[in-house]
DNA sequence: TCAAAAGTGTTATCCTTACACCCATGT
DNA sequence: ACATGGGTGTAAGGATAACACTTTTGA
């Protein structure tokens, strides 16, 4: 039975997850100072959703947009109780524009909002010294075993000891697990009994969730899809590559294998020029080869994932 | 900038891909005939999509509903052009009820949508008869080279000609490349100019692109996620867990391989229990570990790729 | 000369795939 | 006896991960 109205008005928005990598870090376009991911208004003057999502950002920012990709679709019922609000949220890869002042929005750091996740220089001071202890007090005050039980796996699938089975792409599970545990501001907005605020920013309604959401699908989609060079500058080394996935996987990674591995796949080609200027032996230029830009739809890509040192 | 009204009225409606396997074919819940999927209003009464779905969908079926998730949202166009319509499609994994009367859809075989997604029995005879010449003039009739380069590429790249290329993976695109190419009935109703009509159900509205996506994240995600077990019985052998795989996957699977890496992955325990009274040796029937049922968000399980014979 | 980064070569290990074979039951 | 499905062992191959070492530049 389709086509039936709901019941009373029902709006709907558009939330983009826009990422670049500048300087050795993830950044996400963000307004109001940071506190919530640019939305507008769902219209119907397009093809499709994806074509809108474009546009709109395109005439925001100024500046192409390479990848899109839909992410999720929430029904966030506690803004306005009358007022039923969809967010179709996109998640969009581009480069940071050299003019920032274009553009509505600012490049906030991805890390400010999740200080937790980025292991380059190994595990953060604040996953020993605030997570694991609030999260294990937490699980020990559950009212059932059956339910101590389940948190107690939970904290330890998400949050290992062992730094060797740190998963990077349960950034979304990780962060529904601290809003559980009343360790995010968020989570006293919506109610839930705060045990502490760790570090690291919060956003307004239910964006950093969002942005949560886009994080963790743009880790999982690196390692089969050739999608960071939608990132890249259309010429560099095999180092900026490098540390464009670091900072996005947020962990450092084996140099050797990882150019054996991205040259073994002739995603790239040599440009023949080399960088000059810099310390250190100069380094060949590559581009994304454009041949394969076409077949992107199916053809696939790997990312090492063994760590550095 | 949130909470803009958009122009005109907007309705929302749930769309519902609902499987389960039964004797070997993996079959879909459909209403009016197996024109359309079970669509319904979107209200704001629960907590969350997730939550309203599952709840009507448990309503309408009378059967409960295991796995749940997102699959895309759709704003399609051009039923009617003044009414603008907001599809949210979920995936839903279910055991088709014993007694058939029960709710008011019908239940369908996935292939007869799909002809040329069943390899089980190899390369359907379809595709080398009908879908490559069909194809191959489609892409040679392309207006410019580049164009033509880049049909032959999707061509090759989703109907190989090497069996052992196929992915099993590309439903979505290759319903959409052959909709592209006049193939199938849907491209008709939208204008496309028709080139032939491929043996294969047709559905109303963009039903079979949504049937499509559906079919297409459950065979990639029981790759890595033991998803399975929502569509098998309390009790069952490692063979019918396997047709069950087989019968997703549209292929078949190496018998040794797949019960061993079954096994070591410790999914699933013996009940101790038997198979009396069919042919051939009895089998040990087994179930699905509880304790990893709780784990579920972050447990991964492997299949075998191997192929049979 | 040293630090920093670019490169090359080789080896160990694990997972997947493939092949060969034996066991238990019903007709 | 034989067909059917259950069940075990082991070897080949490829991909990943780990280690050691050389080369080229700027300060």
């Amino acid at each position: 039975m389709p086509h039936l109205p709901t019941t009373p008005a029902l709006h709907a928005e558009l939330v983009a997850v826009l990422t670049a990598v500048t300087g050795g870090t993830p950044r996400v376009l963000t307004t109001q100072g940071g506190e919530v991911l640019p939305a507008g208004p769902f219209q119907m003057v397009h093809r499709s959703l994806q074509a809108g999502l474009r546009a709109w950002v395109e005439s925001q920012t100024h500046h192409a947009l390479g990848y899109v990709e839909q992410l999720y679709t929430f029904a966030d019922r506690d803004r306005d109780e009358a007022a039923h609000v969809l967010s179709i949220s996109y998640l969009g890869l581009t480069r940071e524009p050299a003019d920032a002042a274009a553009g509505t929005g600012a490049w906030q750091d991805c890390y400010a909002y999740f200080p937790w996740e980025d292991w380059r220089a190994g595990r953060p001071e604040l996953v020993a010294q605030q997570i694991l202890p609030q999260l294990s007090s937490w699980a020990e005050e559950a009212d059932t075993p059956a339910e101590r039980s389940l948190r107690r796996q939970r904290v330890a699938a998400q949050f290992p000891l062992d730094e060797a089975l740190w998963n990077e792409e349960l950034v979304l599970q990780r962060y529904e697990l601290l809003f559980e545990a009343g360790l995010v501001a968020e989570a006293g907005h919506r109610g839930l009994p705060m045990r502490a605020t760790l570090p690291g920013r919060s956003m307004l309604h239910d964006h950093r969730r969002i942005l949560a959401t886009g994080f963790a699908r743009l880790r999982a989609k690196i390692k089969y899809r050739p999608v960071v060079f939608e990132l890249m500058p259309p010429e560099f080394t095999l180092l900026q590559l490098q540390q464009v996935v670091e900072a996005l996987a947020g962990r450092g990674l084996h140099k050797q294998n990882f150019r054996r591995l991205i040259e073994q796949q002739a995603l790239i080609e040599e440009t023949g020029a080399q960088t000059a200027g810099s310390t250190g032996r100069p380094a060949k230029l590559f581009r994304f080869r454009s041949d394969v830009r076409l077949e992107r739809a199916t053809a696939g890509s790997k990312l090492p994932l063994a760590r550095s040192a």
